[in-house]
DNA sequence: CAAACATGCAACCAAAAAGTTGCACGTTTA
DNA sequence: TAAACGTGCAACTTTTTGGTTGCATGTTTG
């Protein structure tokens, strides 16, 4: 069962600019990925807590600072749930598709 | 460019069933889906407008009902953008892997 | 036409979220 | 060892969100 708390955790613009940039290789300790979002950096570890706890991201403690680190069976998992409705939805119209043209032809 | 209020729209439970059922072909009219919800008519159509905004769904009305459908293209763009974190965050362990086994091998 | 239906909309409320400030604390390093 | 650095955490404020109730309005149907 796929949680609404992943989608909520990378539904925030904030949150979603920390996942861009950690997938695209940027620094990667709370102190850099903190900076350049337009807010305070304890207003920022709030939103890095919330990918922690929605597993999109870990974190890695090293003498004084922390790594941050994309999970990425999250966000793969995320992506599949999104597949699956997609698939349902395709066989929904197929199904509807051949019942207009005739499912009875003769 | 992909806006987090799509995410923000799945990231809540009700909302995330809301689509689930429509994926899954359930009835569909405003009517139908706000039910078992364990929450007022009103309450629904709120959260139902919150899809509408993100563009996941799109209402039809139909005389005094009104059909709710589902918008795959949306799911597609939330689904390809997954994909290319995944991909690029893919890309940047492979190097690493690279890196630490020897790139510069004789 | 009147009743039943499907829905819309605004006002209001409580809880959660986003952000701030202030301060404590372990870790490096000069 | 003292200063600088990277972080953690709690208290507090302001918005946003999720939900409710009450009522108005167009649409079918008996």
């Amino acid at each position: 069962m796929v949680e609404a708390e992943i989608y909520r955790a990378l539904g925030d613009p904030t949150r979603l600019t920390i996942v861009r940039r950690l997938a695209a290789g940027a620094p990667a300790t709370i102190g850099e990925l903190s900076k350049n979002l337009g807010i305070s950096r304890q207003g920022a570890r709030k939103q890095l807590q919330v990918l922690v706890s929605a597993n999109v991201v870990h974190l890695v403690p090293k003498g004084r600072e922390t790594q941050v680190v994309l999970d990425p069976a999250t966000l793969q998992q995320a992506r599949e749930f999104i597949s699956g409705l997609e698939f349902q939805w395709d066989q929904r119209l197929e199904a509807l598709k051949a019942f207009v043209e005739g499912d009875s032809e003769a």
